[in-house]
DNA sequence: TCTTTTGTTAATGTAAGGTTAAACATAATT
DNA sequence: AATTATGTTTAACCTTACATTAACAAAAGA
């Protein structure tokens, strides 16, 4: 299964501790960003989407309370852990109230930490990805569901789709009867452009071919080194 | 709008501590019902829903965390925090595997215990807002009552499910038709995601199959490297 | 023509899922 | 305390699904 690391903004002045702690929760399988103030932090925080926040309280410039308000304005969800010398109560109060979800005092076991990076990411999972993203096209007489990947002719049975073929079929959709550049889907899809892929990308345009052919009016033509193109014919009518 | 009290279940055998912290919980507006054990504390949880459980770990005859683990088996989703004289390090760590939302020492400071609640409620109000109290379901030909945990067949004789086979086909019916991804159940009902976890999930999906063969348009399809999907089949008619 | 690009089929290697049984752990019963 | 019942995980083995690569044929463009 392609499991998608998850991916951490820490946020940390002291190098030493920093590159420490960013060191030895990579080696636990989580992509982490390293930011060396809040300033920096915030920067990188609007730039992408993080899993989780790790934010020391003692900053200088901008301290890691003011830099939660500020990403608590950009997205009210991000899971967000305070890094602290000493314990003074009002810190942790305050903590509370910009929304922590959890509080560690320095130094602290780095295994109690990554039970609860574990606990508190695992808490927002979010209840399956609501993309408002499209995954359902009409292609001439088939239908395609690509969030269940499945295709099917005149609504009989579902034939089942591999993620490639999938991915693939979504993409010409998507370019109904326009260009849709080699490129494009190597990118997209293979996350790489090279000789291989490509020859992989056309076995992919045989299979779909081949699914689509129940449906004379739907074909799947070639640019000559340009890319492809799904046209419907006679879908004007 | 009528504004509901939240529950709170708190197990502590010492009575004079237990006595100040409930009442201390109800005058800031929490429903608290105190039980002075391990077996108490099961017997009221078993008779109630609450909102939060707050236990102690260091208890006679039944610890926190052997209450805690037959909580999980009766509900996967109710929060816990665990109250402990002091901090050993595994105790913390065996506090998370089974599920923990927070962790405190003995003593604590009453407003940062507050704050926690606060923020540990609000989170599952707004992590819950999918998968609402829904216990009941129907699938074909059967019914499930997933707060009983059984499974019947025609309104006849109920089976009784485990409750990772009851939690893991509750998540299915929730989302019927449409994909359960792999990662939801294993991080909502085992509470990690690794090789071991899913092949126990494979074996469950293996058991509930078994009893849903009894209905044939009802079935638990694989999508490849993205989860499971429950469908009843000729469900528009 | 001849070089490059595309079409197609088959072979291979790896990962994911299915199934069954044994091992383990715990609660309930005797 | 010992036994039995119940629930869950781990292990083993097998099947299926998927993606890549190779090999060769055909088409397009120069």
């Amino acid at each position: 299964m392609e499991e998608q690391n998850k991916k951490i903004l820490l946020v940390e002045d002291d190098p030493n501790f920093g590159t420490v702690l960013k060191d030895y929760l990579m080696m636990n399988d989580y992509d982490v960003v390293h930011a060396k103030n809040g300033m920096e932090g915030f920067e990188k925080f609007k730039k992408d989407d993080y899993d989780l926040c790790i934010l020391d309280v003692m900053m200088p410039y901008k301290d890691g309370f003011t830099l939660a308000k500020e990403i608590r304005e950009k997205n009210a969800d991000v899971p967000i852990i305070f890094l602290t010398a000493k314990a003074m109560k009002d810190d942790v109060l305050k903590g509370y109230k910009v929304g922590a979800d959890d509080y560690l005092n320095k130094p602290f076991d780095s295994e109690v930490l990554l039970m609860k990076i574990k606990a508190i990411i695992q808490r927002k999972a979010t209840d399956s990805v609501a993309d408002s993203k499209q995954f359902e096209f009409k292609i001439g007489r088939f239908d395609l569901n690509s969030k269940l990947r499945f295709l099917k002719f005149d609504g009989g049975e579902p034939t089942k789709l591999s993620p490639k073929e999938n991915e693939l079929l979504r993409l010409l959709a998507l370019h109904e009867n326009d260009l849709m550049p080699r490129e494009l889907a190597l990118t997209k899809i293979w996350r790489d452009d090279n000789y291989f892929t490509s020859r992989s990308m056309d076995v992919y345009i045989a299979k779909l071919r081949k699914y689509l052919k129940l449906d004379p009016k739907v074909e799947i033509l070639n640019i000559h080194g340009e890319g492809f193109r799904l046209v419907i014919n006679g879908g004007e009518n």
